[in-house]
DNA sequence: GCGAAGACTGTTATCGCTAACATAAAACGT
DNA sequence: ACGTTTTATGTTAGCGATAACAGTCTTCGC
């Protein structure tokens, strides 16, 4: 039934199954079902047997078939948005990378939009696909909505996410973070510190703002401006912001704002860090080299993506912890920051 | 069978399968699933009916039994090497997109190594989970022999990769790339161009060197150094450099080095792009920003993503081609080049 | 008014695997 | 030596869906 016509035992027509190795091995299904998930139930002899047999054959387990019966399929799922930002790209990496070496793979779905329902849509589209659980990274405030209408039998852990959420949570201490850099440059000596926040509603960015304003309890807290976490809104904000001969210090909630709000500072003739100190947020790779080389909040992404996949793999195994893990972030200080 | 014992129909202990909706709609199990699967060949009343009951349970339809008799799964594979670097990050995002307009799923595997066994690992991994098809985004040397190691019945397409592969590919024009970026500062007045490659083995460096090879045919062709794609190393090589007064313009292969480049020159007294002129490669979102804002070129991975993806769809749907597709990447003149 | 074609719906078999139970063979204690 | 445990393998029965075929009921032409 299994061999082939015409002589070479690797041109099939069609894949293996077991029943094929079986045949071959001299033993049953069965028996090569069990070398394959629990050999130590084998007699050595004939697992060789059977493994030489698969091996013959090119023998590969049917997914579809396997999970259908055993009700797991080995993969899970991320929700994300755009997953081009350095903050989830770095995520997703290293979740990928705990879930390979716990023997699972990685199904993605990024988000166009950031509402409660795409965020429900995303979760499940991967749910269709039976993914065993699912990791969600969405630093918007429509995640916590998002999360509540989940299905209660399916894991689900959250990425910097909110604080009141249902479900087990990884997340860097953006306030503290934000803290840190806020007394970092009044500890330089400024009067107080301006700040260049991220969207609305993004976790992230309200955290941060919380924080610089937390650290500058006391003092005159001045407007805080608003960016879209990109280069360009960093430089037009900084354009506006430059305009304005009071500012020393500027706390700017990422990177990549932090580099257009430099430029636009440098062009409006304002030296950094002579004239006004800057401090961003993430610690891009290329942060080291910015003009000049940027103080900066460095994120832990790698710890924060193995985590969340930990929490998974507890919720997984059953564990209903509803735990809640914390990443510290740390500030780097280079040039972009000097006394006042 | 159905009915849960206490009231609430939404509160069923397990999930509900086909013949539970049939039973609930009164038609049989094939009804219920002629109405998921082919809708018009389903009278509308006893559509309405059966959707009505798929609705009160909460049914939705079980993906391993599914593709166990279909022999599709719906879920294609991308094999990418550290998708934390702008370009595969952003192809692969491209790629996710258009996977989901054709409600397909994205697999993940990304490689720790690029060498020729983890590609076919990768690739495995991926297989195991039989996937219906797989993107290969290894744009090393290594990749032309790991997929020649690919089962034939799998359908791969391959991105970025070598000229000579037997699967359908795409992949930016690199050289052409090259050569408008060496062009362009040959036109400025510069006597040659110096250029900082990537790391060795890797297709894109190759390309970028060759294409700026050819461009400056007839000329003195200094030899060229080489970094690892990150702004550390441009900045190690910028130094080295920066110390020879007959560089005026470089050719950097990517943006990050050259931000790194930029920088060691402006430590060392030389002004960009006074002194000396620098392009990049990519147009990283930042690169606008950059000081000064970096001449570059363009690549554009949503083409290059869709493209590949389109190819795939092809090649699943059975059409065997073995076509390649060439993007145009863009010279995006800034203000890092200058007459000399 | 009646057979044929068409429109719906149902029945049966099967996809490839593993859980659970059944059996056979070997190992063991007294 | 003989029941009893242990170890190794086989048998049976699904998991939940769809393909292929088989009915049943309309509809329609003449």
């Amino acid at each position: 039934m299994t061999t082939s016509p015409g002589g070479e035992p690797a041109e099939r027509t069609k894949a293996a199954v077991l029943e094929d190795v079986a045949g071959l091995a001299g033993v049953s299904a069965m028996t090569v079902s069990r070398v394959l998930n629990a050999p130590e139930k084998v007699r050595p002899e004939t697992r060789a047997r059977v493994l030489a047999a698969v091996q013959e054959l090119g023998y590969r387990p049917n997914f579809a078939a396997r999970s259908l019966v055993t009700g797991r399929s080995g993969v899970l799922g991320v929700v994300s948005f755009d997953t081009t930002l350095y903050g989830p790209a770095s995520t997703l990496y290293a979740i990928e990378r705990a879930a390979r070496e716990h023997d699972y793979l990685v199904n993605i779905a990024s988000l166009e939009a950031m509402t409660r329902r795409s965020i429900a849509e995303g979760v499940d589209r991967l749910r269709q696909q039976s993914v065993d659980g699912v990791i969600v990274i969405v630093p918007h405030e429509s995640a916590a909505d998002g999360l509540r209408d989940l299905p209660p039998d399916l894991p689900v852990v959250d990425v910097g996410g909110g604080e009141r959420l249902s479900v087990p949570a990884v997340a860097v201490d953006h306030h503290a973070g934000a803290v840190r850099a806020t007394r970092h440059l009044l500890e330089l000596g400024h009067e107080t510190v301006h700040h260049l926040s991220g969207p609305a509603n993004w976790i992230d960015a309200n955290n941060r703002m919380q924080g610089w304003r937390h650290a500058l309890r006391g003092r005159e807290i001045p407007p805080p401006l608003a960016g879209d976490w990109s280069a360009n809104s960093g430089y037009e904000q900084g354009k506006r912001l430059s305009r304005d001969p009071s500012v020393t210090a500027v706390f700017v909630a990422n990177d990549p704002m932090a580099l257009g709000l430099m430029r636009a500072f440098r062009e409006a003739g304002r030296r950094v860090p002579e004239d006004v100190s800057v401090v961003g947020y993430d610690d891009v790779p290329e942060a080291a080299h910015f003009w000049p080389p940027l103080t900066t909040v460095r994120q832990n992404f790698a710890t924060l993506g193995r985590q969340a996949f930990q929490l998974l793999l507890n919720r997984m195994v059953g564990h209903d912890t509803s735990e809640r893990r914390t990443v510290e972030p740390e500030l780097v200080v280079r040039e972009s920051t000097s006394r006042r």
